[in-house]
DNA sequence: GCCAACGTTGGC
DNA sequence: GCCAACGTTGGC
């Protein structure tokens, strides 16, 4: 999961209580997707920080609740209003998501890409703008393994 | 600040 | 359904 350091970073869901959030603000067919359709309770992610310097991978956190409706879609004074998204038919969702851990270190954008085991990951493809995207299990362990730099 | 990539919108 | 225009993302 992307998120911009600026907006809210892995610090800010440190400080957040529980040390939990609501993911809102998606407003992407297919990120909304993937939490409605593939994000359960337990399952871990990725917390990568855009547009920052270095852009790279902070943290882990982990699917403490599953999609609800995106309230925020619903506030005319919110940033991510959307008055096509009906509180009774709801078009956006989100998830809660817990901090695990921050990682060691940042592993930046530059690491992964350069990572032979993380080829086909979906962060890395072409072009990319999803904010949620899907890792598996051989990438998670691939990039848990560059926590710890070489000696 | 630039700009490539790509999702969305809306006219037709 | 097509596709040009537009807006956004996000690395550099």
């Amino acid at each position: 999961m992307k998120s911009e350091p600026a907006e809210f970073g892995i610090d800010d869901l440190a400080a957040s209580p529980d040390q939990t959030t609501h993911w809102d603000g998606v407003r992407n067919y297919q990120a909304r997707n993937m939490m409605r359709d593939r994000m359960r309770v337990g399952d871990r992610v990725f917390f990568y920080h855009s547009n920052a310097e270095p852009p790279g991978i902070v943290g882990i956190a982990e699917v403490v609740w599953e999609a609800y409706p995106d309230h925020t879609a619903f506030d005319p004074q919110d940033k991510h209003h959307d008055p096509r998204s009906d509180p009774a038919k709801p078009r956006w969702f989100m998830v809660d998501v817990r901090l695990v851990r921050k990682l060691a270190r940042l592993i930046p954008l530059s690491e992964l890409k350069a990572q032979p085991a993380l080829a086909e990951l979906a962060l890395l493809r072409r072009g990319n703008r999803l904010s949620i995207m899907p890792v598996t299990p051989d990438q998670w362990a691939a990039i848990l393994a560059m926590e710890t730099p070489p000696a």
